[in-house]
DNA sequence: TCTGTAAGGTGACCTACATCACTCTAAAGT
DNA sequence: ACTTTAGAGTGATGTAGGTCACCTTACAGA
């Protein structure tokens, strides 16, 4: 799995062998069974983990115990809660695994560490973050000015594998509408 | 204005004053008046700019020629298209002056080779793009959350000054409702 | 093998918000 | 000074989507 982790790093820079085996000097492996959890509420979370195998759901719990979805990952995505693991602050979320996973992560230090002594990765964490950021913004333009119906097509196109991993119930809370609701969409 | 500027960087970084002296030679300042563009639809955004007075709104046109907002910046605010200035890519966005405005701006060339040769300034757009980041994920958990009433006592709340400068109809738009809503709900 | 639980579908009803139409006011443009 | 335009409020009515209740199916665990 790991030369699938070069290759997408060298989607936004390149490295010699030398590099990409120190940068991978700085990850771990881990798995994790369905229904286990990256982060949840109230830690401080300390690793900024990379989807080998598998897919996870990030989401809140509101006042009224309501789950809504941030997002989902499954392979080659980075998945952590940015807040917490950015500031050092307490999680005000959970991820758990929706199915039996594996990760490569790197921790806080570490990424520190490596963007400190090597410009190139803090040159790809930043590119990674304005992505991050375009992409973010257009689900936000999205919630704007498109309709439950839209959204679900939209959603739809764009990540077709999606809808045979993940219950509907789980796309509805990220689409920001009831289950009942989506369920009558295509009707 | 330049010593808010020197202040706003060191609150991420911190610089000396041959340092600061040296970032500042890659902006210039360019005043506009209230209704001017800073940024239309189709064109290559090629400026990213630090309001040092005024305040300006960022929107999109849908295809009924609605306004939805997008965010408002004012003094000592960063403002760009992002998507357009990091890929380069035609803008799908308008910016324009809500008030008479002066800004420091830096060239996309300029901020790339600043980015390149100051390590500790690549640092610093870094640390900017992720707390966006994290701002822009606060606002979609909102979207999904929260009603319109609940976003605006929110909006109220965290930036009062807002509510003295901006029309009624923008602060609908960007909460996602209609103006005829916005006007119903304090009561 | 039985049983509890999660997933999905659907009907009946409710409500938050949109849309349209109109009014009043104040500021901007000529 | 006169007129146009933008902002804001409000009533009447329409509708997307929420909520509650119930049903079916399938599979996971004991």
């Amino acid at each position: 799995m790991k030369h699938l982790l070069r290759q997408h790093i060298e989607e936004l820079i390149s490295l010699t062998d030398e590099e990409f085996a120190y940068i991978l000097s700085h990850f771990e492996t881990v798995k994790k069974r369905k229904h286990q959890y990256l982060v949840q509420e109230g830690e401080i979370v300390k690793k900024e983990y990379w989807i080998t195998k598998g897919c996870v759901k990030s989401y809140f719990l509101d006042e009224n115990g309501k789950e809504h979805i941030l997002r989902f990952a499954m392979e080659q995505w980075w998945i952590t809660d940015y807040e917490s693991f950015v500031k050092q602050i307490p999680s005000k979320i959970y991820i758990d695994c929706l199915e039996d996973c594996e990760f490569l992560y790197i921790s806080f230090e570490n990424r520190d560490k490596l963007a400190a002594e090597m410009h190139k990765m803090e040159r790809f964490w930043a590119k990674k973050s304005k992505l991050g950021r375009i992409a973010l913004q257009k689900r936000i333009l999205s919630l704007l000015k498109n309709s439950a119906k839209e959204r679900y097509d939209l959603l739809l196109e764009q990540y077709p594998q999606l809808f045979q991993r993940v219950s509907k119930k789980l796309i509805a809370s990220y689409l920001g509408v009831s289950r009942e609701t989506l369920s009558r969409l295509n009707s």
